[in-house]
DNA sequence: CTAGGGTTAG
């Protein structure tokens, strides 16, 4: 182990200053253990041992010397001993201090002393606090101004502290600036900065060490503002900054987002030198990266003469934290390159780097050296930062394993396996997990939950319990959260609650995209894309930039509600407005928009002229355009190009397997079927569910385990019935099995929404609205029913089809 | 001989 030496108060080691010395140490050294060892001379000056002690280097020097010093019987006299202790403690051998501890017969306040330094310095607080007390309890030595700070330092809990204040008000220590700022330092700790600063207002003295101590004290307890005060006080005495001040503040800086500050205390350190101390130049690299002033931190970082693991950590964050994972790698080839063996938090960085890459073969090195460190058992942080790399890059199932294997998780660890299952569309796995969590009494859901829950409720639409979060948010006050917020628009919006969602948007700060490209998409989403484009001009109106999301969002509206000519200008001024360069997603919007409009050939020239390769997501919507509009050849040709991209999407096939059903070229059918077969793919079941007393039932074509089967099959047979008596014909070209044209109608009338309908009638009184929600909505890819069939479109308000029986019988047989 | 205050995180 390193020998730990004191740091100078200019932040560079005493190991560089002793250096030089340690040679004439060590020649002297070696002439006296001659001498002790062969030629039987005695120790008798205490300068002499002295001088051993500085020669020391390894830890075998001091055990050797230890064991000179046992056998001329000077180690049990306290002078020696104390040295010893020291000696030991600083080569993290503890144990060996306290043996040595244990031989001393008469031990001094500086034995003492240095045993509970000893235990301080290799962390080992709980023994530093009892050895501490029971010295108190002697009345053969008394704890001087030495005794204090290392044990305030090394207290676990606030009754400690409290207890020791005691002690040191009956020693009438408590004027010492050393202790009074250990005083203060403890109880910030402990989060009681108004204690600490009824002590440190007291004070008749105080140095920059207790000023700092002070400083530090409130921005540990998220007082930013008050640690500027008390800089500004400090000032005003006359005291001057050091480079602990400096350190601290550039922190408070980045929190108080105070960049014009934190650059006036960069000119400072410039002009007083600091500019090479370690804590400082580290401190100024996070500082810059917090403000995402990326150009600053290399010049910081190249200038530094040492560099320590903190130096490279906050390099490798910076960039991480600033979407630039790539050179983020960068800096940790070089760390390697550099000999510094990475910690836990460069991994932790490192984690969120290759999340963001999405690059599988980092994944697992990654995952690999955290394991091998045994890291994840340590920290809770860096288990965190495994579960989203894996859920960031969709391996869900191994962010689950480590998420169960956690040996304590905390409020983050169930956000990020929330957050992973949502994004990656498994919102009923996110709200198992969700509900999971709150059967925990011991966690507190906060902000970051509601952020991970809501979307994926706005996904299943599941209205009331998105509600019941919002009415947790309203309880805690968190509902000018701009993040929330945005969730519960999303919700309301997705949900068809579209005044609900507007009135909301409007409490809401509307200075960033997000909000506007939340409530441009949920009205698009329902076919109203006039209104989503009234809310882009009020955006512009408004001086908000539009982003890439906008755009996508507008495209969608424009889309899904036939404007061509405005989709066409949307994309237009997207890239010379705004200089915002299409992606893959823009262009599929624009070939679904054409298609949807029918407007096929437009739709494909416009994939002919794309400056990069088309993707699978853009031929399936060519593909999901020529099945409604019924082009078998274009379908061809898409689908084409769709499997030569080796599209692992099963809804591909099956939509080319509709288009030719359509046609009843049943041949074309069995072909792609057997083709998706051979591929391993398999067609996605569709469902539907209902939410009723405050579960989701879920409704499965043809399921029959459900427990009022019978009920709803009986039922579902009146009703289909009435409907065709009332003169209701099925279209029975959607049902897409070569089957009789009975067994045809069998399989319409029995549709997953239809079950989840005939159960939302059962079970609840007359009057009540039923809201029906199916997974494959929103896509043009899977069979569709009649009832289904784009209800965004032609039936926007279904969400709010007040389901009168009466009506909810209009409603089964009026679409068609 | 022995002491306090500082920089990085999901």
């Amino acid at each position: 182990m390193q020998r730990r030496l004191p740091v100078c108060k200019d932040g560079i080691s005493l190991d560089y200053l002793s250096r030089s010395s340690c040679y004439l140490f060590r020649c002297y050294s070696v002439s006296c253990t001659r001498n002790l060892g062969y030629g039987n001379h005695e120790i008798t000056r205490e300068i002499d041992v002295e001088g051993l002690f500085r020669a020391c280097t390894k830890s075998e020097d001091v055990k050797h010397l230890h064991a000179l010093l046992t056998v001329s019987g000077k180690a049990k006299s306290s002078f020696v001993a104390t040295r010893l202790i020291n000696m030991h403690s600083y080569f993290g051998n503890v144990s060996l201090s306290r043996y040595t501890f244990d031989q001393v017969l008469d031990k001094d306040s500086y034995t003492w002393n240095s045993m509970i330094s000893a235990y301080v310095r290799n962390r080992q607080s709980s023994k530093a606090v009892k050895c501490a007390f029971e010295m108190l309890s002697r009345t053969d030595v008394r704890p001087d101004f030495h005794t204090f700070p290392p044990v305030l330092k090394a207290c676990s809990a606030l009754i400690d502290g409290t207890s020791l204040h005691c002690c040191i008000l009956k020693s009438g220590l408590e004027w010492d600036v050393f202790v009074a700022s250990s005083l203060v330092h403890m109880y910030c700790r402990f989060g009681f900065a108004d204690r600490a600063y009824t002590i440190f207002k007291d004070m008749p003295f105080r140095d920059t060490g207790c000023w700092n101590s002070m400083i530090s004290g409130f921005f540990q307890n998220d007082n930013a503002k008050e640690a500027l005060r008390i800089l500004d006080d400090m000032i005003l005495e006359g005291v001057k900054m050091d480079s602990v001040t400096v350190a601290t503040m550039l922190s408070v800086c980045a929190q108080l987002n105070d960049l014009l500050r934190g650059m006036l205390i960069h000119l400072f350190v410039i002009k007083h030198g600091l500019e090479f101390n370690v804590f400082v130049s580290n401190a100024l690299i996070n500082m810059y990266a917090k403000f995402g002033e990326l150009k600053c931190v290399p010049n910081v970082f190249d200038h530094m003469h040492v560099r320590d693991i903190v130096s490279w950590n906050s390099i490798i964050a910076a960039y991480e934290q600033n979407n630039n994972p790539y050179v983020a790698i960068k800096f940790f080839h070089r760390m390697q390159v550099n000999k510094v063996q990475p910690d836990l938090l460069t991994l932790v960085s490192l984690s969120s780097c290759v999340a963001q890459m999405k690059d599988p073969l980092w994944v697992k090195s990654v995952h690999g050296f955290i394991t091998r460190k045994c890291w994840i058992t340590e920290d809770i942080v860096i288990g965190n930062g495994v579960i989203d790399m894996y859920a960031k890059l969709g391996i869900t199932d191994s962010a689950q394993k480590v998420f169960e294997r956690l040996p304590h998780k905390d409020v983050i660890s169930w956000n990020t396996m929330i957050t992973g299952y949502a994004q990656n569309g498994l919102a009923a796995a996110a709200v198992e997990v969700y509900n999971c969590m709150k059967e925990n009494k011991d966690l507190k859901p906060n902000q970051g939950t509601q952020v991970a829950i809501l979307p994926a409720y706005a996904h299943l639409g599941a209205l009331r319990d998105g509600m019941k979060v919002h009415s947790q948010v309203l309880k805690e006050n968190l509902e000018l959260d701009v993040f929330v917020s945005t969730c519960l628009v999303d919700l309301y919006g997705k949900c068809g609650r579209l005044s609900e969602a507007i009135s909301l948007f409007y409490q809401v700060s509307r200075e960033t995209s997000v909000p506007w490209n939340t409530i441009i998409s949920c009205h698009g989403l329902h076919g109203l894309g006039e209104t989503s484009l009234k809310f882009f001009e009020e955006m512009l109106n408004e001086g908000v930039k539009p982003d890439h999301v906008t755009f996508l969002s507008l495209l969608n509206a424009c889309s899904h509600s036939g404007l061509v000519d405005q989709g066409k200008w949307c994309f237009q001024v997207m890239q010379q407005e705004y200089e915002i360069m299409p992606t893959l997603k823009h262009y599929g919007c624009m070939v679904d928009m054409f298609g949807r409009a029918g407007l096929l050939e437009t739709a494909y020239n416009f994939i002919e002229s794309m400056p990069m390769k088309p993707d699978a997501s853009v031929w399936g919507a060519l593909l999901g355009a020529c099945r409604i509009h019924g082009n078998v050849e274009m379908g061809r040709k898409a689908s084409s190009h769709l499997f030569e991209l080796d599209s692992q999407d099963a809804g591909h096939y099956v939509l080319l397997s509709n288009l030719y059903a359509n046609f009843g070229r049943w041949e074309g059918v069995n072909e792609v079927r057997s083709l998706a077969r051979d591929r391993g793919l398999w067609k996605t079941p569709g469902w539907s569910s209902i939410e009723l007393n405050n579960k989701i039932e879920v409704f499965y074509s043809g399921n029959q385990s459900h427990p009022q089967y019978e009920k709803i099959l009986e039922e579902l047979g009146k009703i289909n019935a009435k409907i065709k008596s009332l003169g209701y014909t099925p279209d029975t070209s959607f049902v897409l099995q070569d089957v009789e044209v009975d067994e045809k109608e069998n399989i319409l009338a029995h549709h997953s929404e239809r079950l989840a309908i005939v159960f939302g009638i059962l079970n609840t009184p007359p009057k009540t609205c039923i809201r029906i929600y199916k997974n494959l909505r929103s896509e043009l890819k899977i069979s569709i029913d009649i009832i289904i069939c784009s209800r965004r479109k032609e039936v926007p308000d279904i969400s709010s089809v007040r389901g009168m029986h009466v009506q909810g019988l209009a409603y089964f047989g009026a679409v068609s």
